[in-house]
DNA sequence: AGATTGTTGTTATA
DNA sequence: TATAACAACAATCT
């Protein structure tokens, strides 16, 4: 986890860097690359809304004369495809916003373009003579069919693409490749093989004026046609009682704050942590480092810094470093994963006959579960766009094993709207450990939607602040306050069953029948198993080959694989 | 082939 | 507050 001397060097000079508002003069080994025939580039944000450690658009000015800073917004995409809701849509134009503001300090501008990708790149390649275009690197199906359909429309233009990684720690084509080309299925294979590889690239250096006065700045008016949006122009509700605020401005500040507790950084255990205390007891740095308004990069070098000045540290996985590996983790095998966010067609994940409830999945979606502990995440979730990792684990483990046995993908979906974190390969891969689809198989342990809270919260603080109609109820009661008495409940203010539902299910009776029901799931599909192996050599085929014959049981079909082989 | 191990369960016991 | 028993899986290690 230690950086060789250079980069641990490099990393030092930029950090000082983020906290003086003074520049040191760009590296001269940098400009020497200037190439003879400078491009006019289209820089294309899609993450990465920073103007630290920005490998790519670093590459973009030194390449160019002339750069036009560019977000591409497309609503029926953000809505239908990325499925994010309001909450989401303030961060993203807060993010606009802040990422304006920067640009303008630095005599450049952030132009918001709204419509198609397609269309809108077609246009302005046109009108703007573009011979470059430069985006972030992605591993997400949809960015990199995008990236893919970008290096056509160059083609058929005339343009290049510029594209490097700087959304993930490594290039997770070389974990794989170092793995036997399939994805490290458990964090103690992935840490291994990234022993392999070394320490990730360290940050480039802060954007400054300098690096924009090299290339002329798009027209100034430009900027005032295509201005960043107010959410009442993209009719998003305008109200928002989130704390979070978009942007690389305020997610440096949080990650400065932090950091500056060093025996915080260097002692801590994610699992220690306190999923319902009423300010996060996490860094909460997860929104920032989704939109790219931080660097993992930047992030990963700081705490190695702080590492290297401590005489006791945490280590992976519970490490606060451990963390952006598990980031890197899923990141690793969502790339080498076809359907990673689906069951069906996933060769890593257990094929289940969930329950289809759309009633119930409301209940839990909208916080009327009946279990006060389940309701108040479920509250905060809306209200905020934030909780703690382990309620997103309470919150999971009820809607899936735990008890009503709906699909993770249906809560993925709901998560995906409202978390500010939303990530493609971490919540989808979180959604599979926590219902033991993949990665997590201990199926046993289940969460009891009592107990669980009671453990660092026995007050119920939490459940009164999300869950104001239960705050009068005395501490005994705040878990399960369909225990208290008739008489109780009138000297609380509220009546279970009116003012607040009744639990939605029995914990106990539902978890021991869904842990019956896992079981056997598990039997069967050993048993497929089997009778595959023999025409399998390699495990993945092996699973691929599970999934289908599973998919055969369901449907009524004979299990009937490739005998021929 | 058999043993080991796993970021964050629950309950009972000292 | 810490530890063990509980019942138990599958990827990886040896």
């Amino acid at each position: 986890m230690e950086g060789n001397a250079s980069q641990r060097e490099r990393c030092h000079q930029s950090s000082q860097r983020s906290s003086s508002p003074e520049r040191l003069p760009a590296n001269p080994r940098d400009l020497k690359k200037t190439p003879r025939m400078p491009h006019r580039t289209i820089h294309l944000f899609r993450k990465e809304l920073r103007l630290h450690d920005n490998p790519t658009l670093l590459a973009a000015l030194e390449s160019s004369e002339v750069v036009y800073p560019i977000y591409i917004l497309d609503r029926k995409f953000m809505t239908s495809v990325m499925n994010i809701g309001a909450l989401r849509w303030h961060f993203l134009l807060q993010s606009l916003e802040n990422l304006q503001k920067n640009l303008l300090q630095l005599d450049s501008c952030l132009l918001v373009i709204q419509g198609e990708y397609g269309a809108v790149l077609r246009d302005h390649v046109k009108k703007w003579n573009i011979t470059q275009v430069s985006l972030d690197a992605e591993v997400e199906p949809f960015y990199k069919e995008m990236e893919a359909n970008i290096r056509s429309l160059g083609e058929e233009l005339g343009f290049e693409v510029l594209s490097l990684i700087g959304h993930s720690l490594y290039d997770a084509k070389r974990i794989l490749d170092l793995n036997g080309g399939t994805p490290p299925l458990t964090y103690k294979r992935f840490l291994h093989i990234l022993s392999l590889l070394g320490d990730p690239e360290a940050p480039v250096r802060n954007l400054a004026a300098e690096d924009f006065q090299r290339c002329r700045p798009p027209d100034l008016c430009l900027a005032e046609c295509y201005r960043v949006p107010l959410p009442v122009d993209l009719k998003i509700p305008t109200e928002c009682l989130s704390p979070w605020k978009g942007g690389e401005t305020e997610g440096l500040q949080r990650l400065e704050q932090h950091l500056m507790n060093q025996g915080w950084v260097a002692s801590f255990t994610k699992p220690r942590t306190i999923p319902n205390s009423l300010l996060p007891s996490t860094t909460g740095l997860s929104p920032y480092f989704s939109l790219g308004c931080l660097s993992v990069r930047s992030f990963f070098y700081r705490l190695s810094n702080i590492y290297a000045q401590s005489k006791h540290h945490s280590l992976p996985p519970v490490s606060l470093q451990g963390q952006l590996l598990w980031r890197e983790f899923f990141y690793t095998v969502a790339a080498a994963t076809p359907n990673f966010t689906k069951m069906s067609g996933n060769p890593i994940c257990l094929q289940i006959n969930w329950y289809e409830d759309a009633e119930r999945l409301h209940k839990w979606k909208t916080a009327q579960t009946g279990f006060p502990w389940i309701d108040a995440i479920m509250t905060q979730l809306r209200q905020e766009g934030w909780i703690h990792h382990l309620a997103r684990h309470a919150a999971a483990c009820f809607l899936t094993r735990g008890d009503l046995w709906i699909s993770w993908e249906e809560g993925m979906k709901v998560f995906e709207e409202m978390l500010l974190d939303a990530d493609y390969s971490i919540n989808a891969g979180n959604w599979m450990w926590l219902s033991a689809s993949a990665f997590f198989h201990q199926y046993t342990r289940i969460f009891c939607p009592v107990r669980f809270g009671k453990r660092t919260d026995p007050e119920g603080q939490y459940i009164r602040k999300y869950l104001p109609i239960l705050k009068n109820f005395p501490s005994k009661y705040i878990y399960e306050p369909w225990t208290a008495s008739e008489e109780e409940q009138k000297e609380a203010g509220c009546i279970i069953g009116q003012d607040y539902p009744f639990p939605m299910v029995n914990h106990k009776e539902v978890s021991d029948h869904n842990l019956q029901l896992m079981k056997q799931v598990r039997e069967e599909q050993y048993r497929t198993a089997q009778l595959t192996r023999d025409d399998a050599d390699d495990p993945m085929e092996m699973k691929i080959k599970r999934d289908h014959s599973e998919e055969n049981v369901k449907k009524g079909k004979v299990a009937r694989t490739t005998e021929q082989t």
